[in-house]
DNA sequence: GGGTCACTGTAACATCATTACAGAGGGGGC
DNA sequence: GCCCCCTCTGTAATGATGTTACAGTGACCC
């Protein structure tokens, strides 16, 4: 019927184009910069025009959020052994997002924030099969990453906005006096090098099966 | 000159009870149910009276904020190791923040979501500094655990939210045929688990200078 | 030429935050 | 008493927002 073009020579405005504009409104100023009006002034049509096409200002952000979605596309592992391959995903999945702020609070709000770990899902699944994980535990590695990169991407864009007048800071006298221990808390952390804390340490939780994997092991045989 | 309490016999409306009101809302059904008309009706107030009392809407927000902060108090470590009595302070803190959705929420979008690490953060910088942890990399390893507790309860609700119709599962040929890996990611996580398992992870990495420390050591040292 | 389809524009409605304005009640100064 | 000010409340308006009813407008088909 009418999958073909229809030869639109006079406005061809379509769904995508209004997805694709209001992507770029929101990724420029914001969410609540989004709005039906504005949206149909940048494109020169009228207000009607962005309901016959999407529906309704919800309908526009679920269509918004699976082309911010399908944008991110498939990343590719880099590295020789599995733990820097997958090390390599975490990192370019975080970089990927830290580029979109405002989309990703975007599909935060939409409750779609797991589907955002997805371009790596695959991949570092495949990564951790390499690395002899099996079963159970494979999956619980695999989401415990997904939190860690997600989560803390999350968190930072949270730190970044709000500008931090060093909010960790108190008396180093809690700390048995130690000054370093208090004067690094008053300044603002190198967040890349606190990704890379977490990142490792579960890495290396992966490949040695310590405390943390004894702990869920019990828990998996009593529960 | 109105320090007193100025005998209110007639309507004793005060600034913390429109706050209280707000969040008690907004704690029911969300922070999109929160309007300045609800309120005043809910209070059995004309609008203008809000506004006279907290100035508008942003500012009920910031004292909404100030409120759930000052109402988390502080929490008390249990255990005997230092180690036993940081993961206790971590649990206690991911439980009080998941009993307030909406209002955990509320916080996160007005970028506070970092001082929700409060009613911890002296009682964990004190055990590490009982554990050995001294100078900067104690100050990662606060920031760490912050990061894993805060972002994962944001992240936990938005799974939550999602309702999940299984977005993690694929067929378990990519995974060299492991069915138990495929089953597991298809079925919802325990979450409760999975925070356990990111904890110990990071308790390990607290206590074992594995690759974690290692490599910030490293980027410290070239940085 | 008439009809239908895809699409656009005008003008309205309800709801929201916000505010201009006019009070009401009491306390203090005369 | 009387007047004024201070604190607080209510009425009614304004502008922005999402949404929709309704009327077109142009192209295509028969």
């Amino acid at each position: 019927m009418s999958t073909a073009s229809k030869a639109p020579d006079w406005s061809p405005l379509d769904a995508d184009d209004i997805v694709v504009a209001a992507a770029r409104i929101v990724e420029a100023d914001g969410l609540h910069e989004l709005t039906m009006r504005r949206l149909s002034d940048e494109l020169g049509v009228a207000v009607t025009s962005i309901y016959w096409h999407v529906g309704n200002r919800q309908a526009l952000l679920d269509a918004l959020v699976d082309h911010v979605l399908a944008e991110m596309g498939t990343l590719q592992a880099i590295g020789r052994t599995p733990l820097d391959r997958i090390a390599s995903l975490a990192r370019q999945l975080r970089s990927r997002m830290l580029e979109r702020p405002h989309l990703l609070a975007l599909v935060h709000e939409q409750a779609k924030t797991p589907l955002m770990f997805r371009p790596v899902h695959e991949a570092i699944a495949v990564e951790l099969a390499t690395l002899g994980q099996h079963g159970a535990p494979a999956a619980m590695a695999l989401r415990a990453l997904q939190v860690h990169v997600v989560a803390s991407v999350l968190l930072e864009r949270s730190i970044v906005r709000y500008g931090g007048d060093a909010p960790d800071s108190f008396a180093p006298t809690a700390l048995g006096g130690d000054a370093e221990f208090a004067a690094a808390l008053a300044v603002d952390p190198d967040r890349t090098e606190l990704f890379e804390f977490g990142l490792q340490a579960l890495l290396d939780a992966f490949v040695a099966p310590s405390s943390a994997a004894m702990a869920t092991a019990q828990r998996r045989h009593r529960g």
